[in-house]
RNA sequence: CGGGGCGUGGCUCAGCCUGGUUUAGAGCGCUUGGUUCGGGACCAAGAAGUCGGAGGUUCAAAUCCUCUCGCCCCGACCA
């Protein structure tokens, strides 16, 4: 078809076809190009693809400087999200066509193990919070408001009231049970500090899904349906380094819980892998398999070891190792309270399992004043001859279980050697509260741990009837006897599983999408477009393409040929095809992958059959 | 919340230390015309900024001072 507007080659040479809406797909349906003249008040959509000329979203040369890690200046850089504010982005058209396909895959998975899709508000009455509790509990980071006629309001974070309001009033019976309530929503956290780009922000969306059962075996057993059912997710969402792993369940209430990170140098945690898979475990609980020093007890011996207060100071002075020494840490809980943690002196003290053994919400290093009031010496505190109405105290095993260790004497310039727990010291509580270091054996192989970096991209928990007893949700057992619905929490976030995916798959020039996620599957480029049959040919090929069913995205401006590669490289399309005056002349368009594992001149009369079966190959490895 | 950094056209930044040759610049992007055309071309002409905001010092403030707001990074917190 010859261009209606040969000085201006570079708009789109034809209309489409006007379609009425309809057909939408669940979620969300996408609005075409307009490549002429429309009828007023008319908006035609169907088409799934897309003129490059007329995409809103432009990609940058520059980097802008805020972004920091790779997803993040990626996504912004090649047109996907746009910041508003600290914490909150806009997601422009690309952006949008990509989690909208995550969340298909979720819907699809969480369908397929019985879920059935709700959708609850983003704001809330603060009551349903008070009934749980949590608007007390949950900080700053909950938004609260209020409304016009100043009753409390607030944002939710997370939709356990919500989903327990709509489960007790509409179940009631064993026979109903059990059942799996999700939805893809805004949530709104307060983070006092969004970072990361896209890894940590305030508003987000977040598959959350809930199961209510009558007992904990039957959550025992769905919570491992909905294990295998992420698995299946991160699969198909292209995420190739995602593991799950054994988490702190935090302030979530619960007791099993697993969390699923995508390994990333900027992730936020620190995961702990076994090389062979078999222990995997968030630094806040990971345990070592360290062992402990055992020898024929020596008596206790004061020293003299004038100013050395720090461990190393006191190993050097004494010729012995860092190892061979207890470390003294005091705490105050949250309650005031002062904690005196001895641990073996090369290794540090984990506070994360700290504050979960002792059920507090904080802890402090306690200051010198707190110390000394407990009868302590700053520096030189010892677990002997504390006072146990005054403190509590807990050691951990690497100090219980090893022999004559050096420890504080609990009067300046002194120490003693020759401490050993047991002999010296009974009334303490020995708790693993150490902090795993990399290389450290593995509790379960006692291979060297392998420390890295993951972006929790999930979480499954298995809540109990924490929610269901504060609010009262029954259910009724055969004999009419009410029991409260044992619960199971899920979450995926959407936006952080992009975020997450891009940081897995890129290369120097941008993105390299997995098919199942892409914006578009194919990535026409017209090449000189005014020399004779290029657009003709790129039009036919993508009205093809269209008409298969295929997403493809058709770069028709006429930009140099560099200017449109960098352009594809950043919007990063898996498969890519160029058709250009050059290739015209032997009959052939230019196929490449993004990965660049493929390039190789295909016949320009096959070429959309070729490609419509590249795509379908390409996606039937997610499903 | 503690520590650090940064706010100058849509984006990246220079200018600030040492106030006045600055009617506030450059590159990218954008508009118009022309030449180019396979890895971010070139020429010419243009549009676009109350220099984050308020107050102060001064004959004179993007520049110095005070306050304030916003954003980014490290930490604390959170999941």
């Amino acid at each position: 078809m010859p261009c209606p507007d040969a000085s201006r080659p570079t708009r789109a040479p034809t209309a489409p076809v006007p379609v009425p809406h309809g057909g939408r797909q669940r979620g969300r349906g996408y609005i075409a190009h307009f490549a002429g003249a429309r009828p007023a008040g008319f908006l035609p959509s169907g088409d799934p693809a897309m003129r490059l000329s007329r995409l809103v979203g432009q990609r940058t040369k520059d980097t802008p400087k805020d972004a920091q890690n790779v997803s993040h200046i990626y996504m912004m850089r090649g047109g996907y999200v746009r910041p508003v504010s600290a914490g909150i982005y806009s997601l422009l058209p690309l952006g949008v066509r990509v989690t909208a396909k995550i969340e298909a895959i979720i819907r699809e998975e969480m369908d397929r193990v019985g879920g059935q899709e709700v959708l609850m508000p983003v704001v809330l009455p603060q009551e349903l919070w008070d009934e749980s509790g949590r608007s007390k509990t949950v900080g700053p980071e909950l938004l609260r408001f209020k409304d016009r006629n100043d009753k409390p309001m607030l944002l939710g974070m997370t939709h356990e009231e919500a989903v327990v309001h709509l489960a007790r009033s509409e179940v009631s019976s064993y026979r109903q049970m059990p059942f799996m309530l999700y939805q893809i929503q805004t949530k709104y956290r307060d983070e006092a500090r969004p970072r990361g780009g896209l890894i940590r922000v305030r508003e987000f969306t977040m598959k959350d899904a809930y199961s209510f059962h009558a007992d904990a075996e039957d959550l025992a057993r769905y919570y491992e349906q909905v294990h295998e059912a992420y698995v299946r997710i991160f699969r198909r969402v292209g995420l190739r380094n995602c593991v799950s792993i054994q988490s702190d369940s935090g302030m979530m209430g619960g007791a099993v819980s697993h969390e699923f990170m995508a390994i990333a140098d900027c992730g936020e945690d620190t995961v702990y892998l076994s090389p062979d898979g078999r222990y995997k475990a968030n630094k806040e609980i990971a345990r070592s398999g360290l062992k402990f020093l055992h020898e024929a007890p020596l008596p206790l011996e004061k020293v003299h070891t004038p100013g050395r207060t720090a461990i190393e100071e006191v190993a050097a002075f004494l010729g012995v190792e860092p190892s061979r020494t207890g470390k003294a840490v005091f705490y105050v809980d949250g309650d005031g309270k002062l904690v005196f943690a001895l641990i073996r002196g090369d290794l540090e003290v984990n506070e994360t399992k700290l504050r979960n053994y002792l059920k507090s919400r904080e802890l402090k290093f306690a200051d010198d004043g707190a110390i000394r009031a407990a009868g302590a010496v700053p520096g030189y505190a010892s677990p002997l001859g504390l006072d146990p109405a005054k403190v509590r105290v807990i050691v951990d095993p690497s100090a219980a279980e090893s022999s004559n260790l050096v420890v504080g004497a609990n009067e300046p310039d002194y120490h003693y050697r020759g401490f050993n727990y047991g002999r010296d010291l009974t009334a303490a509580e020995v708790v693993d509260i150490a902090v795993v270091r990399p290389g450290d054996p593995c509790p379960v192989t006692g291979l060297p741990l392998e420390m890295c970096r993951g972006i929790e991209v999930g979480n499954i928990f298995q809540l109990g009837t924490k929610y269901s007893l504060s609010m009262n949700c029954n259910y009724l057992d055969a004999n009419g006897k009410a029991h409260p619905m044992v619960m199971g929490c899920y979450g995926i976030g959407v936006g952080r599983t992009m975020a997450a995916v891009v940081e897995q798959s890129h290369d120097q020039y941008g993105p390299v999408w997995p098919m199942s996620i892409a914006p578009y599957h194919v990535h026409i480029i017209g090449l000189n477009p005014r020399q004779p049959g290029v657009a003709e040919a790129a039009e036919k090929l993508y009205q093809e393409l269209l008409a298969h069913g295929v997403e493809a995205l058709y770069d028709d401006r006429g930009e140099k040929a560099g200017f449109s590669f960098n352009d594809a490289d950043l919007i990063g399309v898996p498969l890519r095809v160029i058709v250009s005056p050059k290739t015209l002349e032997a009959q052939k368009v230019e196929f490449k992958t993004r990965d660049g594992s493929r390039h190789e001149m295909i016949d320009l009369a096959g070429a959309g059959e070729f490609l419509v079966g590249e795509v379908k190959a390409a996606l039937a490895g997610y499903r």
